[in-house]
Parts: structure tokens; C-alpha cells; sequence
DNA sequence: TTGTATGCGTTATCAT
DNA sequence: ATGATAACGCATACAA
């Protein structure tokens, strides 16, 4: 900045003005020295100095715990377009499902003095207890046992999971599966949706919880030697879309069809889920209006009340569930 | 830190010793007491203000076209283990697919005083100017037009082309279409790969060029008139995972079975490769080893010549190309 | 309208 | 072994 100062014959003080726009008005004269004189120079303007001036690095974390699942990626991108709307960037955390990793993004993104963390946490609580006292201001996209460390932005989990169960109970299946991941609150609120339209139907409904970890990949170990042996559920509700395909593939490869042999239904609305085969049915989140509200209230002032915002989802009806309004392609129909 | 120094009875600059456990030593009772003076405080380290101070940010950036796509995604997480092990912070800058966007983290990168960068651009050349005159180090996963610029990791495009339409001609089909993007140098190695494999087989081959965005949705869409309208080929290669998927859905969604009726092989090894319906014939680019050696190239001195390395890929057969190892499920396989 | 000078939180140099 | 202090690049309060 000195350098391009002396260039243009004027102070570092008129050179900010000029790269600024402001506070102060600059004859446009010498803005036009100091704009010749920045681009001579190459001037590049350092951020770091700026951010420890002002105070504030115009920085939003996120931390999802797998960025190779496309929900949390689409969660990053709509995230990353609000903030951009505010001239701040977003940078992600990928803990790649180790709590490890995770808690070391958290404890990084303090030291990096960013201005809020928009959190996806393997646990309920670790890492929020620890942002909390240092004064972060950060929402969770899930439900957490403390409302009054941080906000949260979930939709209703238990209702999703009761929405999910009764339509396929609707569809007469009467030996359904809840494929959901370790217990945490989530998972319990799926849980206690599953078990309460179960136990709300007519008639005696065969039912059990499967528990495996948030991966496509762990859900083929674990269901192929289940389908093979024959231990096949009439409807499995996964309480993430990674999940269901996941079971798409274990029925795939265990030579079930699906819905014929095995309904499904997920939980995330993933664009990939509308172009799995067969297409999922889904609860889908609303990821936009989490990514909307989650920077308006990280935008608030500091002292702000937490909030605890409940949105609504959508149920997406496709054909994994056993809804025909689209036909199994002739090749996957068996003759 | 201040604060932390009058509570331990000792100066800034032990407690800085203390923290950073050097670079001169301190008395161990010193020592006890900046600790826990620390502790007491709640004392938190400010990067920011270390950056400005020592004038390296310790920060990678790395961006991708598209952070939905789980190729893109995993060389994300590869790369972050690499950088963390350096303890130092990856961030990742999502283009999605927009120019715009690419050239806009790349300048805020560099205002960000990020140590390098690596890159994969959706122009062959567009901000890799501008970078390299600001001086950053910078790693491009894709050939480039320049090699004054930057340093490049990539594989042969060319030859992985070649094998895998070769492959196909093996299979002995011989009405082939490449499936790949935009014109731009890797877009053309691939063609170049495939035209002269295609020229090399002793019967005439049918072939052609079909050009969509790296989507599989652009794909699904661009394909769904040709499917039904009876424009099948026999077989398809397609420059990336992503598209072939998009082939995949479109063929299920025609009726059409992978790989009796049409033949299908992708590029770049995703995990998610090994469990598509059906699994998928694929060129496995080496993304460890890029990401090994892209941190290991960022971080030589500056002023060391760029390096152009050519990696080696692996051909991996599975059953959308018709190779029978792992035969169709029965639930799919036409009666 | 513009110039001077200070401080943001660290690290590291120079004293002691 | 430790204390005082300068400097990193920037934004701005205060003077002029």
C-alpha cells in the first residue's frame, strides 16, 4: 500500500479510501493516480491484515461429517451461496466421520477468528460446548440436548419418520426395517416416529431397527449377508438418502427388486435421489431455507438469544416405495 | 495474550515461548504459570494475527468445478489429509460450474494470502494467469496450454481413452460414442485417445462424439430423446464417473440393460463406481498420489521450475462393460 | 480533501 | 531466563 501511495503522490490513508470506496470521499482526480499506481504495481490486498484490523475475518465455518455424501455437499453449496450474497467466505470442515477430525475443525476455525460455524456434528454435543464458550455464535442442523449453547435449524424428525412409516404401512407392508445410524438424538426422534405409527396401526406390524453407519458402503456390508440368508424386510425406512442407496444396492446385488421384494424410502432429498435406480422416495429437507436462515441468524448481533427453528420437509413420493406413477422401465420389470 | 502475561507475573513474549514451546526455552515454574494463566482465561490462539506476524497463512486452497460430484469430493478429503498432516488448513472453493465463481475464490485465495493453490478449472487457462502473476504456487489436476505457469499432475488422457475404447472394441462392439464435455485440452486428449484406437481396429467402427456438462442430470437429459427415439449405441465411454452414471440412469429409465444392450465405461475411479446399478467399468485416476505430490510440489521453495508429472492410471473391469466376473443378478437379468 | 499516526495480536530481536 | 519493543499490512481517528 506504502508503494502504491508513493506512486500516486498521496498517503496509504487515500490509497484505502480509494480501495474502499470510503469512509472518505477522494477527489477523482487522485483516485485515479491511486487506481494507475495499484494496477502498476500489481497490488494485491492482503485480507489477513485487513481481517486483524477490523476485527472480523468475514468468515463462516462449516463442518458436515462427510463431504463425499452429496447431501452435505448440496448443504455446503447452498450455504456458500448465502454467504457470497454477503461478500464473506465459507470454508468447509470435512471430518470424514472421525469425531477426531472434527473437534480439530472446530478448535481451527476459533483460532481462525471465524464469525460463525455452521455445524453437522457426528456427536450430540462434543464440540458445541467448546464453541460455545468461546464465544461463537453457531447453529446445528440437528437436534441437540443444550438449547441454550446453540441454535438449531432441524425439521421434525420424529413427525418425518412417522410420515415415512405410514406410508409404507399405507401401502400394506407389514414387515418394515428403520435403517438409521448410532443412537443420538437424532436417530431417537427417527426412532420414536418409526415405533409410534407402528404402533398406531391396525394391525400387528413385524418391525425391528437396523443401525449402520452413515455410508452407502457400510449398508451393502451389512444387509448382504441378511438378504442372502433371506432376512428380508417388506420396507426399510434409512434415515439418510445415503443410506437408502445403500440398500438399493444390497437389493441390486442380493437379485431383490425394488418395490416388489423390498420398498424403500430415505430421508434428505438429495438431487441424486430423483435418478437412483429405481428412483427414491424421500422426505426431503429444505436445505435452501436451513442455508437461509442458518447465516441470518449467525448474522445476528452477539448476546442474541439462541433460536430453535422447526421447518417443515417434504415428502417426495418416487417408485422405491411402491407408488407407480412411474412405471419400472420393461427391462427391470421381471416377466 | 496481554492478559495472560500480567496473570502469569511474566511478559508477552514468554508467553508466546510457552505457547509455541519455543523458540527459546523457559523455566518450568515460568512455564506452570503461563498455562495456567492461560487456561484461566481462556486464552485463544489468533491465527490471524500470527499470519500477518510471520506472513504465511499456512492455508491451501483447492478448487473444484463441482463439489457434488464425489470425485471431486474425494480428491477434497485426500488432499486434506495431506495438507493436515503438515498441520496446515485445506479450503475448498466450490465453482459450481460457473467461471465466475472459479475466478472469484481464486482472487479471494490470493487475497487471502493462501501458500498455494490447486486447481481444476473449468477453463483450460482462464485464472491461471492471474495466479501465477500474483506469485502463489499453484497445481493444476489437468493438462494445461502453458507450462511456464504451473505445475501439472495429471494422467494420460490420451492413452486412458485409448485402453478403454479399446477394451470396448475387444468386447467387439463396434458402434461406440465418447460422452465427454466441452471442447478443452482434456475433453480433446480423450477424443484424440479414442479416435486413434477406433482407427486402429481392423473393421470399420461406427462412432461419435456426444458433448454435455460433467452432470449427471445434463446427461440423463441429453440422452432420454436419442434412448427413445431407438439412437443406441452399442457402447459408451464417457470421460467421467459422473456421466457415465448419467448413462446408467438413462438407459434404466429407457428400458435399455447395461451392459446386453448398451455398454458403458466411465473415468476417474470413485468410490461410488464399485456400487453403481450395475457396477462400473472405470479408469481410476491415481488421486492419493495426487494429492501426495501436489503438497509435496507446493511446498518447494519458490522459484523452483513447475513439474509436469504424468501419473499412471488403473483400468478396472466390472459389468457395465460386459465383463462377466460379477454376473448379473438374477432380479435383472431378461427372461 | 488529504496526511500523520496509532493499534489490531503475534513473533522475534535486542537488551538485560 | 526473561522483559521491552518493533514490525507484519491495513483501516481509521484525528489533524490539517
Amino acid at each position: 500500500m506504502r508503494d502504491v501511495a508513493e506512486r500516486a503522490g498521496t498517503s496509504t490513508a487515500v490509497v484505502s479510501y480509494v480501495l474502499n470506496n470510503g469512509p472518505r470521499p477522494v477527489a477523482a482526480a487522485t483516485r485515479e493516480r491511486v487506481l494507475q499506481a495499484a494496477a502498476e504495481v500489481g497490488y494485491k490486498l492482503n485480507l489477513t491484515a485487513r481481517a486483524l484490523r477490523v476485527g472480523t475475518t468475514r468468515t463462516t465455518g462449516l463442518v458436515v461429517p462427510d463431504i463425499t455424501n452429496p447431501y452435505f455437499a448440496e448443504l455446503a453449496r447452498a450455504l456458500e451461496d448465502e454467504v457470497a450474497q454477503l461478500g464473506n467466505l465459507l470454508v468447509i470442515g470435512d471430518s470424514a466421520l472421525s469425531h477426531e477430525q472434527e473437534e480439530r475443525h472446530c478448535r481451527v476455525f476459533i483460532e481462525r477468528q471465524v464469525g460463525g460455524i455452521v455445524l453437522l456434528s457426528l456427536a450430540d454435543t462434543a464440540p458445541i460446548v467448546e464453541l460455545a464458550e468461546a464465544g461463537i455464535p453457531i447453529v446445528v442442523l440437528h437436534p441437540v440436548p443444550d438449547p441454550e449453547l446453540a441454535s438449531t435449524l432441524t425439521i421434525d424428525y420424529d413427525a418425518a419418520a412417522a410420515v415415512a412409516t405410514r406410508h409404507l404401512l399405507d401401502h400394506g407392508y407389514t414387515d418394515l426395517r428403520l435403517l438409521t445410524a448410532e443412537p443420538a438424538l437424532g436417530p431417537m426422534l427417527h426412532e420414536r416416529g418409526f415405533r409410534r405409527a407402528v404402533g398406531a396401526h391396525p394391525d400387528p406390524v413385524d418391525h425391528d431397527v437396523w443401525r449402520t453407519p452413515i455410508s452407502r458402503f457400510a449398508v451393502v456390508e451389512a444387509l448382504r449377508g441378511r438378504f442372502r440368508s433371506g432376512d428380508v424386510p417388506r420396507a426399510i425406512y434409512a434415515t439418510t438418502d445415503e443410506q437408502a442407496f445403500g440398500v438399493l444396492i444390497a437389493a441390486y446385488e442380493a437379485g431383490l427388486r425394488v418395490p416388489q421384494d423390498v420398498a424403500v424410502v430415505g430421508c434428505d432429498g438429495t438431487a441424486n435421489s430423483a435418478v437412483s435406480i429405481p428412483p427414491l422416495t424421500t422426505i426431503a429437507q429444505p436445505r435452501g431455507d436451513f442455508a437461509r436462515l442458518a447465516v441470518e441468524i449467525l448474522g445476528r448481533p452477539t448476546g442474541t438469544d439462541p433460536v430453535h427453528d422447526v421447518l417443515d420437509f417434504d415428502f417426495i413420493t418416487r417408485r422405491s416405495c411402491g407408488c407407480s406413477q412411474d412405471p419400472a422401465p420393461s427391462a427391470f420389470a421381471r416377466r
